[in-house]
DNA sequence: CAGCATCGTCGATACGCATCGATGATTCCC
DNA sequence: GGGAATCATCGATGCGTATCGACGATGCTG
């Protein structure tokens, strides 16, 4: 492998003036520049990264600690570790990969062998282990999900209030006085994290402005507890029914048990679900879905860490943000009247 | 950050001294190794990653490269890629995520500026461009999945033909005389990966063997496809009717599929599909499958580096492994004669 | 044309660890 | 009990880059 020098070398200049150029941090002539960048053209020359986080103090190395196989809703998180790694490589870094198995030592790991600059948390449940860690480490640490103290934290999601606001405003707006919401399932719940409650709370919000009546009912991914859900739902509505499902799994459950009953998204009943748009026009009746946006919060993180990094900041820094979601009128909700 | 030389100095010893008890690669005494212990203990110290990889070469990170999403799938890659990543930390190493809209010149990036020691591929087409790169590189790297020409290369995967067989095999000995195998679907067929034809040839070869007939019919996304692709099996079946779907999203349509045409699963009809047992066992009608085994394969392959690593090999290697596959009854087959 | 600021480049040093050769301290054997 | 072999430790050096101070060259001002 060649070296700064190797191509000092090649191009008669000093190694530090190979530096400069590659870094541009001091003026460097014409003559020069071309000199060097043909030398390092023709080695191929790529300066060594070890050397480069010694030197500098930087690895250009972003840390993601993925959760540990939660065994559901793997696609879904995929969605967001491919975002993140190539929104990365835009602002020139790179992703390590912590598994939540290490836990909060994993954390001081990385951090204390100084492989990574900074820390991207997935997964934030509201009392999260990880927060303590997070907030006593000197880098940066930027976490998707908001815990229930976020105070001193860097915070990023989706809007999910404003999800769960937007997904009965437009079911009102189609003529339904009663709105059925399908809780997320079991496993996720018992995670606690709080973007169920965010979202449940959205709705409520709507439904008072509104004037009408939000069913919160169990969630589950067996069959039964989906149709007493449904049946729950039925017994309480009158007029036609509708439901909002944002558990990807439930609501396939739930259109089938609908479609058992004899009843027809878009027709009887209206559904508002969550999928990847080209998962929702796959279906044989088109879902109207609500997006949370999953690529746009990676990117917005990977972006807010950058920013971090760039200002050098060690100190702890708060802040907020949420990307707004995005309801789409697919043909398994009734149209507005 | 404390370093090598303040535990020198909290112990009474010179750095050297730290580094090899921290290494073990030299002999110290009982005594002090202990008072070197201590004064890492109290500092909590950790070696520097950028100086260890310069002055070791050895940055102790893989580098993982990953389909640039795929959007379908999502959930089977990031099984890999979380197992992988907690087996590397097994083997004291970690994971550098490289996705692949970087392409070849990704490759060449993180070998030539030596972030990584090695690097593992997933979703190996029959005539991959990175193959040349990835035999010209002098790092190991591990394959996983099977190009047309493997030489040269180190492989592993699951061992499709065997899955093939098997699930023949087993349907045939269930009573079965003509099988129908449904095709994965075409954004997955396109992509030229070849263990769709590893595992056909597999039911076609345990067909011939024990003298029965298999139907190869093409799969997809939307219910016609598959609809037609049933037709077409009732139509040359006599006794009662086989499937094997070994892709997941199809399996599901394949299901609904037949039980709106009144057939039970396990009563009427069998079908093998694919699936963790979590899922096969949440079914309506538990779900017989083939297990693809990801994780095992995941494992091998980190396994498979870490040795390449240990051997200090840089020359080219080849080596070809297939790991067993694992074929489960449950409710959705006719029980054997 | 002397004096001074600016520009472009160089040499030296630090970053933190691994490793090699050397050196003193022990132990062993005849 | 003296020389060889072994053991435990130290000091010095190198890995490849970033950065700082210094310095010669150039251009400008009065």
């Amino acid at each position: 492998m060649p070296t700064s020098k190797d191509v000092a070398q090649a191009a008669g200049v000093a190694q530090s003036t190979v530096s400069y150029v590659l870094s541009g941090k001091r003026p460097i002539s014409e003559k020069t520049r071309k000199k060097v960048e043909a030398a390092i053209e023709q080695l191929t020359y790529q300066p060594n990264a070890g050397a480069r986080a010694l030197a500098g103090r930087r690895t250009h190395v972003i840390g993601l600690v993925i959760p540990f196989i939660p065994e559901l809703e793997m696609g879904s998180i995929m969605e967001f570790v491919s975002v993140i790694a190539s929104t990365a490589r835009q602002f020139d870094h790179d992703i390590l990969l912590i598994t939540d198995d290490e836990g909060a030592a994993g954390l001081h790991r990385v951090v204390g062998q100084q492989i990574c600059d900074g820390l991207i948390l997935m997964q934030i449940e509201d009392e999260d282990e990880r927060l303590p860690v997070a907030r006593s480490l000197n880098v940066p640490v930027v976490l998707i999900g908001i815990p229930r103290d976020p105070s001193g934290l860097v915070c990023i999601d989706a809007d999910f209030e404003m999800a769960g606001e937007h997904c009965v405003r437009d079911l009102a707006a189609a003529g339904h006085s009663v709105i059925s919401v399908i809780d997320w399932q079991p496993a996720v719940t018992e995670r606690h994290v709080n973007y169920v409650d965010r979202f449940m709370h959205g709705t409520d919000v709507a439904a008072q402005a509104l004037g009408v009546t939000v069913l919160h009912l169990p969630g589950g991914t067996d069959r039964d507890t989906i149709s007493e859900s449904v049946d729950k739902a039925l017994a309480s509505t009158t007029g036609k029914p509708a439901f909002i499902a944002p558990d990807r799994t439930i609501q396939d459950i739930l259109r089938r048990d609908l479609s058992s009953r004899g009843l027809t998204l878009g027709l009887d009943v209206s559904v508002i679900g969550s999928a990847s748009p080209t998962l929702a026009e796959l279906q044989p009746i088109p879902l109207s879905t609500i997006d949370l946006r999953p690529a746009e919060v990676s990117r917005q993180a990977v972006k807010i860490m950058c920013q971090l990094l760039e200002a050098d900041s060690h100190g702890p820094h708060e802040s907020l943000e949420l990307v707004p979601t995005v309801i789409t009128h697919r043909s398994s909700t009734l149209r507005p009247e």
